[in-house]
DNA sequence: TTTGGAATATTTACAGTGTTAACTAAATTT
DNA sequence: AAATTTAGTTAACACTGTAAATATTCCAAA
């Protein structure tokens, strides 16, 4: 069945030429900017044509947000190499924030717009659960080991993925400005915030374990 | 020159108007479904006449987010009584996690969307501004009073913000549900993160200090 | 009271959006 | 060679924000 299988690989491929443009149009002039006129235009198609490949817009967003958290999960290849769990939390938050900041329209689709969720629906949302599994497992580990206060580890990370996300979410959509003026300060700031959180919970340092909550 | 003035309320009134139209719209329909059109329609006005008020559409937006934060600050109100800054400063938190679940179009205006911030430019942010001094104010006397291990009270403001920003911004766009499946769960849960968050920072309980970062 | 000008509002129009239905041309199967 | 499936296009619908030109209303001075 070669010629059936050419056909997919067309199919396949046209399918990456329209999330090609996309990615570049949503990169380069911003969610926003995204039309399917103007996809249509970059791969030289009718607009409808896109129709063919993909559902509607909102598809065409979650495909995105998908290779973003692909991204994300390579940014965090260099923690394989850390023993000490907080330390690799913390180098997980570094991390978070670097993405973030770096690939602002990513992180939108990813944990921000509304659109991709529609399509997700009740679906998986896969990627996003191996990202936060990684970051459980942590933490886990870190109760384990006595650097955090034994707690559910469950409520603990979404509290530390709350309070990166809450960071990058207002830097993004330009809510710190009144708090840190030069926006090349932010990340800096940022990250001594992440620092004074993960120094607030570490009770490796003290003398008696934090009282349980 | 009383026609003078009158003729200033008139003005002020088809304001109001507009403004009214646009929020019962925007609460009914969310954000997205806001159209200059449909409030012409709803005041009995043609669309552009909505122009003669407003410069555009982003700074109605302004307008309404405005009146977002002088919900929240009345929300508030209950702070007065609580002399412990450290309580003072939880029930801050649960404030602002009530009024994002219970509002979160008007949450949204505020925190989230782009729009509105592109009226304001290098403006003021004035409730903005006001709503944070508030917190800013409490963090700095929680540290006086040794609830909370001395620190840049900035800093940790933007910390603490964050941190509360990041529940409500992940929980209504609904980026929680594989963490937090039952949604008549998820204030709860955010609840007991903050709680989490505050125990985790208070050192009034603790024999010595945690070590200054 | 009439007239002129300012303020207010509307009509029309432009350029764009997502998406559907109807149609055509090419490729494949029968 | 004829029939059928597939791929792609054109035209159209129902919207969107907004600007320019036009019409209407209102008030003050002549």
């Amino acid at each position: 069945m070669g010629i059936a299988e050419r056909k997919e690989k067309q199919k396949l491929e046209i399918r990456k030429m329209i999330l090609d443009a996309s990615m570049k149009l949503f990169v380069e002039e911003g969610f926003n900017h995204v039309s399917i006129r103007k996809i249509a235009e970059l791969i030289e198609y009718s607009p409808t044509t896109v129709y063919l490949y993909f559902k509607d817009k909102d598809e065409i967003f979650f495909n995105l947000h998908d290779i973003g958290f692909k991204m994300l999960l390579e940014a965090n290849q260099n923690l394989g190499s850390i023993r000490n769990p907080l330390i690799r939390l913390h180098k997980m938050g570094e991390n978070y924030l670097n993405f973030g900041m770096k690939n602002p329209e990513y992180y939108n689709l990813m944990f921000i717009a509304r659109e991709p969720m529609k399509t997700l629906q009740n679906c998986d949302w896969e990627n996003g659960d191996v990202a936060l599994g990684l970051l459980k497992a942590t933490i886990q580990e870190c109760m384990d080991k006595g650097y955090l206060a034994k707690n559910d580890a469950h409520l603990v990370s979404l509290s530390v993925w709350s309070h990166v996300h809450g960071l990058v979410a207002l830097a993004i959509r330009e809510r710190m400005e009144k708090f840190v003026p030069q926006k090349e300060m932010l990340l800096r700031v940022m990250m001594e915030s992440l620092n004074w959180l993960v120094n607030s919970i570490d009770i490796s340092g003290k003398d008696r374990p934090a009282k349980t909550v």
